[in-house]
DNA sequence: TGCTTAAGTTAAGTTCCTTTACTAACAGCG
DNA sequence: CGCTGTTAGTAAAGGAACTTAACTTAAGCA
């Protein structure tokens, strides 16, 4: 049989232990400031070992003294707490109508951001775009360029980092040509990771939105596309091909080829009202504001999209079994419409219930997403350089 | 925001660290025997540690001396393989007609093993008989009954271990019953684990059959009810609530709360071809060999089986994207015949198309995954108690 | 000022790993 | 038959990192 993987599969030295324990103490420490002895007693190290470890991780630059704690007796504690300004991490989101950029230091505080208009006309326009104005963000700033170890960009489509290039970005012409990042990233001069927009959304959402604490739970990203991110156990859950979550494929009517895509999004909220008789120049924000003033049409539309969305989510909860389901996207701001529709649907349809629940970073959620999984390597790397 | 679990949670000392380098060389030792030099080059430990560390698991009985090996030039080296009889493990598979009992060594072979006839009236007469038929097993095998150190048993439904007992065993009466499991635990005198059946189908078929080295599979059951498997990363994947895979709730036709489980499993075969004018006393098994026999009406009622499974595959493929899919359960024998129609199908349906096979364990998939998660426990509890 | 209490350090001792150097065993060969 | 080259395995010494136990430091308070 194949092994389960349990169990070490690298040997231990002390100098893995010795790391592994200032680690240890490192991620204690972003819970909050605390003293030696504090951090002797909750991680059961002796306070000999925490001294020596936390006086390596100050030479180191790592953390850093933060004030003093007097206990109802007895001699004042000497408080810690990492140092944020140890290393910096790029968050990037590349969507349809706005590119936006934020960094932020090792506590995860966004520390300057940008949002520009997305006119770049072709691909490569829109790479350079990227790299200056993230250049610009970072000069703008007052963190050294140098001291900004990673970045994250989120973006349609699954990234191949075999083939240098981005598939399945249908709507985005010349996006998935080979080689594009890694120019982007040779540009930028900072290490570059590539992921997808809804799996960065429902990290963000995991990181600092409704989804915090959660230990499985999904991103439905309702927009121009449809798309969905899973965090399991904190981490993203990209599938085998990196294409899990792409549930605009999903077969939803029986028989015929329509994609599900084309039912749920954005645009299907602006056709499904036009064919109940509403004119003009519709979008599915105005739908949906209109169905928040009581038009018929309007509010029959959206329920139509509540309905669908239902069919979706309970296919989600047979499959994956989510303890919850964070509604996003574009019309993440009227997703408090949907919740109603969503529930009564779905008790009718299937007796696995998912908590749904409204995205609670609106359009920030990818760009949060990505900061928050640039952090996580910044971190990582800074640790590693350090020490 | 919530930490993203790198780093460690528990602090390392000498002892962890010396557990944790014995553990690394038990595991390598289970891929092939082989001596201290060729351990220390292999793990990256020194050849003392080595030595050393191999003389404590020998002492404490888990590895042993396995002949010698003579290289080209130079002494011959003493080769180490691990004690397979260092602690047993059990596999029991409740199914539909047949109870299953497997006990297997710690190097995963199956020492002793018997099918009974599942002929009990009520819930209790079959945990009754689950518990005798087990003692009688290890009885009759050359195993001491203490050897026994962990049993796992596969039921349909969702154990939930917080009430004690089976959810969602719809067709089984009474097996929901608080506190079942737990009398069976008690009078089988052995740690025991309760699973759904098709988790561990895919885990068997994991360990043992086509899904061996997948990063991320499903086995979909189909026999009496409709069911699914996942393995993560060699992990079964339960979901939030136990209740991921349970696709027998997806929802597959637009409108209508029918249920897929009505649609596609081995039933519904049957209710096709009668459908569609077979007569006479058939079964599942009857239907798909009159479709090889080339009897139309069995040919299309099986066409129309492949056309519905298709459908779930290719939900399943845009929620999880799967490597690899798996056919088994009771038509697991015809899964041959599905085959050819699920790939078509699928091909109209969805970009995306997931491997799909016939299950190359058959009806010991849940039997065979039993015995692979109790010996992955055993394996940890024998470590843990003998060093 | 001295007592109590908790924080933090010092010193000794233990464990476990590595390096280096050695011994053991085997094969080929003069 | 012993010498040599090669690989396996052990012994001894040294070092890294942890723990325990005892000590020192510092704060509040009588």
């Amino acid at each position: 049989m194949t092994s389960s993987d349990n169990g070490p599969d690298q040997p231990w030295n002390q100098q893995r232990l010795r790391s592994s324990n200032e680690r240890l103490l490192l991620e204690r420490l972003r819970t909050a400031p605390a003293s030696r002895a504090q951090l002797a007693r909750e991680t059961g190290l002796s306070k000999p070992t925490v001294s020596s470890a936390l006086a390596s991780l100050e030479a180191a630059g790592l953390v850093r003294e933060a004030g003093h704690h007097t206990p109802e007796r007895g001699r004042a504690a000497v408080l810690y707490t990492p140092d944020p300004a140890a290393g910096y991490a790029l968050g990037i989101d590349i969507g349809r109508a706005w590119l936006r950029v934020a960094l932020a230091d090792l506590d995860g505080t966004v520390v300057a951001r940008t949002d520009v208009r997305n006119k770049a006309r072709s691909s490569a326009a829109m790479a350079d775009l990227v790299v200056t104005t993230a250049h610009r963000l970072v000069a703008g700033s007052a963190v050294p360029p140098a001291d900004v170890v990673h970045a994250v960009v989120g973006t349609p489509g699954v990234y191949d980092p075999e083939a240098h290039r981005v598939r399945y970005a249908l709507h985005l012409p010349g996006w998935g040509r080979a080689g594009l990042f890694d120019r982007m990233r040779d540009e930028l001069g900072v290490p570059l990771a590539v992921h997808n927009d809804a799996n960065l959304a429902a990290v963000g959402e995991h990181a600092f939105g409704v989804g915090a604490g959660s230990r499985l739970f999904v991103y439905v990203m309702i927009g121009t596309g449809l798309g969905m991110g899973i965090v399991a156990d904190g981490r993203p859950f990209t599938g085998a091909s990196g294409a899990a979550g792409e549930i605009g494929f999903l077969p939803w009517n029986g028989r015929e080829p329509d994609t599900l895509e084309d039912a749920v999004s954005g645009d299907a909220v602006v056709r499904a009202a036009r064919a109940l008789g509403m004119t003009g120049p519709l979008t599915a924000k105005s739908v949906f504001e209109s169905a928040r003033a009581g038009q018929a049409a309007a509010v029959t539309a959206v329920r139509q999209e509540g309905e669908r969305l239902a069919h979706t989510v309970a296919a989600v909860a047979a499959v994956l079994d989510p303890e919850l389901v964070v509604l996003g996207g574009g019309v993440g701001h009227s997703a408090d419409l949907l919740l109603q529709t969503v529930g009564d649907t779905l008790r009718r349809l299937t007796p696995l219930r998912p908590k749904v629940a409204a995205s609670a970073l609106g359009e920030d959620a990818v760009l949060l997403g990505a900061v928050a999984t640039a952090l996580g390597t910044a971190r990582d790397v800074v640790f590693a350089q350090r020490t």
